[in-house]
DNA sequence: TTTTGTGAATAGCTTCACAGCA
DNA sequence: TGCTGTGAAGCTATTCACAAAA
């Protein structure tokens, strides 16, 4: 079996599992790889290979069973468990992420949301009740969180991380269009809207 | 100079802008290469060679003026006019999507925000207010609106995505979790957030 | 000296193509 | 036959390293 899965692969993991769970919801039991690849705008060789760096989860002449390769590769990414999450910044954004179904139905829970604005401090939004900052270390550790969701301001964003990081989290799913400097043992995930624009914007121009 | 950037260097030059957008905020007037790589956790001869795809931008021995280089990597990536969008789909995320301060303020402007629940239609969200779906072809011709950002279930959007498409909008920023077909001319940059938290799952799991 | 711009070298990723299993 | 798994080949992207400019 192959090793080390470079990280464009992994990223398809999540694309391949999207359309299994959409395959599944329509109780297709088994699927090949170019009718995966076909369904992705992707190769055949490319799924193939993908997956093998994960196991051997196919059957010559026959294909994956969904289900199977669905809770293989759930395992691979780690979500074939319960992912505790806090929210920090609870601006427009970060309501809509409390709030987003998507979340909850592949296994990541928010068990807290922090803000610093006193008119936010104990309304609801989604799961959880507003608190402030200050409290989030204790829920943290109380819930053993490992992921936190910034949706803050850019030039909040570094402090905030380093609170974060000094509570325990292991992984910060950034919102801010400004990098943030943490430990090496915190991995990052930036999210930058209107980067997405821009590369859109970009793209349009460029043909034509 | 060099051809044909890769799409992520592409990718990049939104990182950079950012940057150099905090930069001239702080009143500095000066870059170099190693400066602007250190603060985003690259090399230096990466961001050169990604200016370098470009244009020539920068002078030996002094490095990149921060204004001229905003200027010239927005008119790379087309962000020196304004682009028209509309909204698609106003639920929580669409409405944080139209509220959100980081699309205006670099040149991104909603000219329109459209869904079919009756209980939204007429409300007003950010700039706009909520429009029945049917009314986006006539919006999007009138503006000549050329984005769209589509913030819809999974199972309705490659129908929206057609619908857009058929308006003539020539990129789509997609937040269903979904692959959509558009014809070869129109643009798709997806967005899955559950996605991006499954890569921290990930990385966190694979850290010991 | 400092720092750019860029060919050449290296590393990383994708596609090919085919042996082997069902 | 149909399809997987995977080495080998091909291609793309990053890093190196240095000539030239300020």
């Amino acid at each position: 079996m192959q090793r080390v899965p470079p990280n464009p692969a992994v990223q398809r993991l999540s694309l391949y599992l999207r359309r299994l769970e959409q395959l599944a919801a329509d109780g297709t039991e088994t699927v090949s790889s170019n009718q995966l690849a076909a369904s992705l705008h992707r190769t055949a060789a490319q799924v193939r290979k993908d997956l093998g760096y994960f196991g051997q989860f196919g059957r010559p002449g026959v294909g994956y069973r969904v289900g199977a390769l669905m809770e293989a590769l759930r395992h691979a990414l780690g979500t074939d468990r319960t992912w505790e999450a806090v929210v920090v910044g609870v601006g427009d954004l970060g309501r809509a992420l409390l709030r987003f179904k998507g979340f909850p139905t592949r296994g990541f829970q928010f068990v807290g949301a922090f803000d610093i604005s006193a008119a936010k401090i104990g309304k609801q939004f989604g799961p959880v009740r507003v608190q402030h900052i200050d409290e989030m270390p204790a829920v943290v550790r109380r819930h053993d969180v490992r992921l936190a969701v910034l949706a803050v301001p850019p030039e909040a964003a570094q402090d905030v991380a380093d609170r974060v990081c000094a509570a325990g989290v292991r992984g910060i799913l950034n919102f801010a269009p400004s990098p943030i400097d943490v430990p090496p043992r915190v991995a990052v995930c930036p999210v930058d809207l209107a980067a997405s624009l821009e590369q859109l914007s970009f793209q349009v121009s460029a043909m034509r």
